[in-house]
DNA sequence: GTCTATACACGGATAGAC
DNA sequence: GTCTATCCGTGTATAGAC
């Protein structure tokens, strides 16, 4: 109810380059020990910039998450639109090694605990969640059963819930020890959980009436 | 390899005192934004008792979380042990809403955080994550599934991997949003996941014959 | 082993020049 | 809008008395 004069913000171009800056630094310093200076250099400016920009340090980070979640956001409705569960489920193989995403991953723990003690952090990061948790559950999770005529294991928020959770507790232990994680376990575990049709009983299989049904052999180890 | 001479800490009742400070002050503010004489101060001392008891900060957090591993790992072994999984999963209710567990989470997630810096702090949490994992998979998943004539629905460190996964996960989005996580749900997850005989398809079950099966009735929403 | 006192540095935020 | 200069508080860590 607030964000919609959306890009505006383009008007400023010292604006991006200091929330750039600022992903790096505090994902790398962390938001406490990271200074604004260091925040400042990195963009090529120098701190009195950032105070013309942001009111406040706190204001620069929620800046930088907001836009995240833009960005995010964006990008997954493009990525998962139309697709169905299955093949959703298969490509989920997260980049355990790629540092863009040990970044961001690092970025959002560390929102995370910024939300345990600022409120309209917390409201923040809680009302993304939400969005997301709904639209797994509504565009993903109800419409594809509805279309295999199946009928989802547990209730679909539920399910959004646990998929969510399976995310971040195997990037949570895949950070701190890469090879403990097995690549494609989250997609194994996913396509189990779900109880759809999988590859390997392709003979109970009613093929789903939606758009494309790529069905893949599962690479099971 | 180290920490075999365990309690001529409990020589120094100072230091103890100080983690215990150091816990309560570090899950308020944050490990950076806290400082040593407020936890010093929490623990009825001054700055100079703290550094004539650990080398710096970090060691004391390391401390603190090296006594928290020592302290939870007793205990769970001793709620886990000789219990049959069902009634383990069964069991896994969450306190979401109670404030210590939520203060543990949170010097959790903190350190977890502190870890992706600090490669002593890595390596502690990683090798823990780890005893935790072998434990349930050998202990918990491998025995049941034998005794019962099951097999596991896949290779059992993996279920630990994701058991623990979904623990961190919900617990991260319910400590966002106490209200967006139903108490239940990490219990009736680990049931289906599982793949165990559930009191609700009692007719299939084969009766485990580990000690005390105690078959209780599933409460669904 | 714990205290007080202090060195030493750094960070967030502000004022005012340009 | 960005800069430099500065205020002012605070923090870790150390020295040395007791």
């Amino acid at each position: 109810m607030q964000e919609r004069l959306n890009r505006q913000e383009r008007k400023s171009q010292t604006r991006e380059r200091l929330i750039d800056a600022a992903a790096v630094v505090f994902a790398r310093r962390g938001f406490e020990a990271a200074s604004l200076d260091e925040v400042a250099a990195a963009a090529g400016y120098t701190k009195g910039a950032v105070y013309s920009n942001f009111a406040s340090k706190t204001d620069l980070f929620i800046a930088l998450i907001e836009r995240r979640i833009e960005v995010q956001s964006a990008e997954q409705s493009a990525r998962f639109e139309g697709q169905d569960l299955q093949s959703v489920a298969e490509a989920m193989e997260y980049e355990y090694e790629s540092d863009s995403e040990k970044q961001w991953l690092v970025l959002a723990v560390e929102f995370w605990l910024h939300a345990m003690r600022d409120e309209r952090a917390r409201a923040l990061m809680a009302e993304q969640y939400e969005r997301a948790r709904t639209f797994v559950s509504t565009r993903l999770i109800a419409s594809v059963y509805a279309n295999a005529g199946q009928e989802p294991p547990m209730a679909p928020r539920d399910l959004a819930i646990v998929i969510e959770s399976l995310g971040i507790g195997l990037a949570f232990q895949a950070a701190l020890d890469p090879g403990a994680v097995r690549r494609s376990l989250e997609a194994e575990v996913l396509v189990k959980l779900l109880g759809l049709p999988t590859p390997d009983i392709q003979a109970a299989a009613t093929a789903p009436t939606a758009s494309e049904s790529s069905v893949r052999p599962n690479p099971n180890a």
